[in-house]
DNA sequence: GCCAACGTTGGC
DNA sequence: GCCAACGTTGGC
């Protein structure tokens, strides 16, 4: 059977990461992430090519600002094998790794940014766990229903 | 296994 | 800066 493929909102505070900086580079590896719920869905769930809208927080609007790809599954964070990193992890080892990155791949910058504001008046978007009430996971489901009314809202044409 | 204390996220 | 909503830690 055909592999249905999905769709994810990553989080991003601009002023550690920022969809500029990730126009600039390409692609990167998503590194940091130390939540098991988060971490489980770029191990278990996120398949090369499935799409990622790229969001905001902690900023002025918070907001989905860009689109953007898996472009490599689920592989160890170098980062918690790196001493000198913040997100050293003393309890995780190479032949056990605790923590996953993906790769993730610009596709597209918006040409403005569908902001929370927004977001929330969009009756469309009803049921988007980013619009749930105390929702902290920086990787997140989103419905494909969900993909395509913010894509069309954006004015964005599916680049895949 | 319970739960209080503490730390973090992130909107406002 | 405030604080609600979680998640984690550690004593018991």
């Amino acid at each position: 059977m055909e592999k249905q493929r999905r769709y994810w909102l990553l989080k991003s505070e601009p002023e550690s990461y920022s969809i500029d900086d990730l126009q600039r580079d390409g692609s990167t590896y998503w590194d940091g992430v130390r939540n098991y719920q988060a971490r489980n869905f770029m191990r278990d769930d996120m398949k090369l090519g499935d799409g990622i809208l790229y969001y905001h927080s902690n900023t002025k609007p918070p907001g989905i600002v860009g689109i953007a790809r898996v472009s490599r599954e689920g592989y160890p964070d170098p980062s918690q094998f790196d001493e000198k990193s913040h997100y050293f992890d003393s309890k995780s080892s190479e032949e056990n790794p605790r923590w996953i990155v993906v790769d993730v791949e610009f596709v597209a910058k918006l040409d403005e940014t569908l902001s929370l504001p927004e977001l929330k008046k969009d009756s469309s978007l009803e049921g988007l766990p980013l619009l749930r009430k105390g929702q902290r996971l920086s990787v997140q489901p989103v419905d494909a229903k969900h993909w395509r009314h913010i894509l069309k809202r954006a004015g964005v044409k599916e680049a895949t």
